[in-house]
DNA sequence: ATGCAATAAGATGTATACAATTGGTGTGAA
DNA sequence: TTCACACCAATTGTATACATCTTATTGCAT
């Protein structure tokens, strides 16, 4: 358990979770967990322990005589996580502009923000990694705004289903017409998230973090129809119903 | 794994839930496996599995060097965790308004309103057995409206934490002034939900439904700063932390 | 007396053996 | 040919033994 130095709980809950992310398995197909656990090069405790981790964030599911299988999505169970999390991530916003934010979280807010914008400023156009690590930091600060450990588990949770979390698709957005366009577009909304925890205005900031979510949709619709030969490049986007 | 006979893990699970809620651990304390288990009558394999799952409740938490322990709730932790619950359930109505709910769906959200009503106006004052079960059955239909899955889910899972159920704390509500008034409001914002459901007026719907959360946070105040006596019978109440 | 270190006891993490249940396959009869 | 029943293989559920890591206690040195 020391640094570097993986449990094999924890080899077990990555590489299958890596697994299942990447498609390996066929969607609905029972896991073997003697197979699973001798390609993992663990036993079958961990990885048993590693299953349920894995059926508790939603990626697999219990058969009802024993064993776990691979859980699949349709495009309307992405949207619906997509839009619960907007949803709680909006509560989060309303909380932080209802109870005051510290004066010094809202400074590491706008410095990711100005990060954001250097991003996006940069000479050779843009510097994709840059944005997407303020982007992600931004999104985490928003969480631990409200000041309630709960509500930033849940926030973090729903992140954990496959296309759902912020920066699910942005690695594969490069590749979209008005890629960059929408990128100063979800800052401007940045700004006024933020302006509107600055200015306690609750209800404005819940409105805009949600609809802020929303961009995950229209990436999604993007990929699954206009792109879908982007389908592979995408963690997570293999568990997607073929339908 | 037949009926009625439950698994090893199911034994575990159960017992060591119940257990916790009704407080026979001190807060905070590390839980010894060998001992709970032998106390459950079950081996370490399972009592594990079913200390993970009360994790993933939210219920015990991982003790970084190894092991759980107790997880405590302080006001402002079962506060936001109503709060959320009504945000999601609100998600749920507002979902349900915009997408339409079926005739069979709303006429069985009906029926148990119906029932409430009867309960209320029975001839010895009030059926409270009644009163609970069609309350519950209303909460678990307007979790089922929304049409997803994943926010059914999402309301069972916030309404396991403890004292965040929307029928946490009817049990010994009784015991309040104004009780049988407080069941009255809390129906006619039923009504009113289902009304604002069927009429299509997503943003009513929730707002409503948000509001009829905030029912538990009045009876928690109460509990806990009127009646303190009442704690010990509430399950739950005894994670809370002292303070 | 206090602080640190070492040791021992006890707890958790992991592997594996065994039991029980499932699911498939083959054979036989209608 | 098809359905049913039985048997066998394979898989999961459970218990337990062992290894590793904590943690508390004791003793020693300052």
């Amino acid at each position: 358990m020391s640094i570097g130095n993986l449990s094999q709980l924890d080899r077990a809950l990555f590489g299958l979770r890596s697994l299942v992310m990447n498609g390996e398995f066929e969607g609905g197909q029972r896991l073997p967990e003697v197979a699973v656990a001798k390609q993992l090069g663990t036993s079958r405790t961990p990885l048993r322990q590693a299953m349920d981790r894995l059926v508790a964030e939603g990626l697999l599911e219990r058969i009802e005589t024993g064993g776990c299988r691979v859980a699949t999505f349709t495009r309307d169970d992405i949207a619906d996580a997509i839009e619960v999390r907007g949803v709680i991530e909006g509560t989060a916003a309303r909380m932080a502009a209802e109870r005051g934010v510290s004066a010094d979280l809202l400074g590491q807010a706008n410095d990711a923000l100005e990060g954001i914008d250097r991003a996006l400023e940069a000479s050779d156009g843009l510097n994709f990694e840059c944005y997407v690590r303020r982007n992600a930091k931004f999104h985490a600060l928003l969480a631990k705004f409200s000041g309630s450990a709960l509500i930033r588990r849940e926030i973090e949770r729903m992140s954990l289903l496959p296309l759902a979390s912020p920066s699910a698709f942005l690695s594969e957005q490069a590749a979209m017409p008005g890629f960059q366009e929408s990128l100063r577009y979800a800052q401007r909304q940045h700004r006024a998230i933020l302006e509107a925890i600055t200015n306690r205005e609750g209800a404005r900031a819940e409105a805009l973090v949600r609809e802020h979510a929303r961009l995950a949709l229209i990436n999604l619709n993007y990929l699954t129809d206009v792109q879908p030969t982007l389908v592979k490049d995408v963690p997570g986007l293999a568990l997607l119903a073929s339908t």
